[in-house]
This record gives structure tokens, sequence and C-alpha cells, in this order.
DNA sequence: TCTTGTTGGATTGTCGACAATCTGCTTGTC
DNA sequence: GACAAGCAGATTGTCGACAATCCAACAAGA
């Protein structure tokens, strides 16, 4: 018999379709942070009654991207800068913790998954794509959570990625140039190929607060923006 | 005029007490791992239509206390003993940064709050009220999280509780057994109102390794069990 | 006997309509 | 003009019914 693995079929359901939908909104930046999704709208729009389409938001808002208050709406968070000093430093210590597991896990799929997924940050780079080139970071970072083999860890990253995905395209959508050309993941794919774990870790942490040195200064903005607007 | 903090209201909407219910009876063991939810037995049961019985157990899902298949249903989560190792790993990197981040913010409130807390896992251990006892000692352990002032910590923090508290109820359910009369967190508390932070992050890893021994035999028991039966 | 097709019942997914609630405006009163 | 009451429109929450899908039992054929 051949061997051949299948993958799971594609979701069937409307209320999967919608989710992916919605979430890609929110994480491109399509939908702002504290806009009100209108179901009557939305559902019209997507040719779709209410009822899936409000069991997608409940999703969303559990997966954290979404918040709801009865009778009132729902609406996509708001970013403040707190969230994302918050998300960073956890993401610090995640990181540790997922390299340290992932470290005896490596193994030839795994630097051939880092290259493959490296070399789709530079194809997005190349491109000027920045969205692409976003999503295709995160998921080049996502590696070693994937190899950790700690459910509950690859879980809560996911959640995380939501939220930093978020606040990049927000971040980017706000700035509009061009992105960089050079090439930030070098180091970090070649100290994931070697032998020095505590090397890797520790520029997986300065490599995440550089990027949240940008952040934050956009997210500050925000907030100033904010207070005056109030 | 008096200084009065009102809390908020009561949840007005069927959905959020359908939550709670159904929560309430996964954690405590009532619903059994794997068990399938009926929707419309359910729904009856509770005098409620299905439409915000399915959106709370969207929810739910969410939250990782039931899964779905579409058009197959939806369960309680399966407890396998690698769920709960890496829960508990996970969690002593999410307790050293929470003490971490919390050391220096504790003040009065924090150590009033921590012996109130305190005492009601002594009444529910006096009361013999297992379910009750877990309940507390979780918030317990809590409070640093609560403190540390890292929302999305507390948000990872109260997901990995409620599956903690979901392992720990069925633990107690199958031994069946008296609680521990002793008390077990008295050292917790006096480290965390102690002067060596170090020191309290070391108790607490022990604290979770001791916890955890127990409850992964019971998972192994458990596995057991379902592999017998396939 | 094993495999393959069919069929009926049960359950989940989706829909359109109705009820409950909120919000902003208008109206009436002082 | 200021303020409270009440009304109208819009939006969310809930309901009951219908459609799509799955599963187990059974039948037919090799």
């Amino acid at each position: 018999m051949a061997k051949l693995d299948f993958s799971p079929i594609a979701d069937t359901t409307r209320r999967a379709e919608i989710v992916a939908l919605l979430r890609r909104a929110i994480l491109t930046g399509q939908l702002e942070p504290g806009q009100k999704l209108n179901e009557l709208r939305i559902s019209e729009q997507m040719r779709v009654s209410r009822a899936p389409l409000r069991e997608a938001m409940r999703e969303l808002v559990q997966e954290g991207i979404l918040t709801s208050i009865p009778y009132a709406g729902t609406f996509v968070v708001d970013v403040a800068a707190k969230d994302i000093v918050d998300a960073y430093s956890l993401n610090k210590v995640l990181d540790d913790f997922a390299i340290e597991l992932a470290w005896p896990q490596r193994d030839q799929r795994f630097f051939d998954e880092l290259d493959r997924r490296h070399d789709a940050v530079k194809h997005a780079t190349r491109a000027l794509d920045t969205t692409r080139q976003i999503e295709t970071a995160l998921q080049l970072h996502g590696l070693v959570y994937e190899w950790a083999d700690n459910s509950v860890l690859l879980e809560t990253w996911q959640r995380l990625t939501s939220r930093l995905q978020m606040y990049f395209a927000l971040h980017q959508r706000a700035r509009n140039e061009p992105v960089p050309a050079e090439d930030l993941h070098e180091t970090y794919v070649a100290l994931l190929k070697g032998k020095d774990m505590r090397a890797a870790q520790r520029h997986a942490r300065e490599h995440i607060d550089n990027d949240f040195e940008a952040l934050l200064a956009y997210a500050r903005s925000l907030e100033k923006r904010a207070s005056k607007g109030a």
C-alpha cells in the first residue's frame, strides 16, 4: 500500500469559516480596535444567519480579540500600552521555557522546517507584503513552541500570538513605511541550529525587546490620541 | 459622600448563567471527561432554547474544558496524563514569574487578602468540603497573579486554573478519601509574607511538585482503564 | 462471511421571526 | 433654559422550526 498521509478535510461548518474570516479581518487591522461589530450588517454581508455568526463571535471573545457587553454589542478589543507591555513580558518568559523544552527535541525535521519558515519570511519581505511578513515571522517563532511538546504551552502561545499579530499589524499600518529589507531573523535561526541553548534564549529575549520598543512607542501615541479625543 | 464600592450587577443573559452552570458541573466532576453533551436534553432540563446553550458551549470550548467535533457533538475534554504534566510544568514557570512580579507590589491589602483566602481554605478543610477546598486553594494561589498586575498573565492563569481544578476534583472523587486535616499552605503563606523571594519561589515549585505526584498517579490509572476499555 | 449499499432515527447546524433591552430624541413641565 | 418622562428606532438576546449530517442497523451481493 502506498504510504500517504491524509490531512483532515476542511472545516465544513459556516461557523468555522466565519471565525476564520473575522479573525483575519481583526488581525490584519481591517477591523479597528474599539470598533463595534453589527451582527445584522455582517450576517447580511456574509449571506449567513445571525446564529452561526454569534457563535463565531463568542469564540473570538474567549480568544481575547473581541469583547462583549450584554445588550450593548461586541467590539474589537482596545489596545492599551499596558497590554502590549504585559503580552511582551509574558512572551519572554514563555519563549525561554519553549526553547528549553524544544532544545533536546531538535531533529532534522526541525531544522528543515526552520529553514522553510525562514524562507517564507524572506519571501514576504521581498514582496513587501507586510501583513504576510508579520504572519510568517510569528510562525517562525512558533516553531519552538510546536517542538516543545507541551500542548498547554502551545495553546497559550497561540492565544498570545493573536494579540501580537494584531499589535504588529496596527503598528505597521500606522507607520505605513516600507518593511525593513534586511533580515532580522538570521541570527535567531543560526542560534537555534547551534549548540548553545543559553545564547539562543538570550538572543530571543533581546530580539523581543527590540520589537517591543518600537511597538510601545506606537502604543503610547495611541493612548495620547485617545485621551485627546476624550 | 460615603465611600462605597458597588460591584457589577448580576449577569442578565441566559447565556452567562448557562456558562456558569455548565462550568461548575464540569469542574466539580458532575460531568465526566469524555461525556457527550446532548443539546436538546440539556436545553430542556434548563428550560432554555438551544441558541444560548450553544453559544455558552462555544465559550467553554474556547476555554479549553469542552471539545467540539462538527456534526458529532460537544464533549467534556478527556484528561490524559500528558495534559497534567504539561499543565503543571507550565504552571511552575508562571508561578515563578507571578511571584516575581507581585513581590514588590505586596502591601497591607495583599497580606490581609492572603490571610482571608487562607482562612477560607482552612474553613473548607474543617468542613470536609473537598470541592470547596480545591476552589479556595486555587484562589489562594491565584492571589499572586492578581497582584502581578499583568492582565495577560492573569488570564493565562485563569485558563490553566480551570483544568487544574477539574483534575483535582476528579482525583478527589476517584480516591474518595477524607481530605488531609493538616494545612499544607502554612509555609506558602508565611514565605509570601517574608523577605526572601527566591525562597518563596522555590517553595511554590516544590509544593506544586507534591500535588503533581499524586495527580499524575491518578492520571496514569485513568489511562490504564481507558486502554483496557478499548 | 465479509464487504458494500441503503435506510431510518437521532443529533447537530442554520434559519427567520419575535421579545427584551438600550439609546437618543422629543415632549411636557417647572 | 433645565430636567425628567416617555416614546421610537435600532440592536441584541432568545425561540421554535427546518435542513444537513452522522451513525447504527439492516439488506444485498460476491
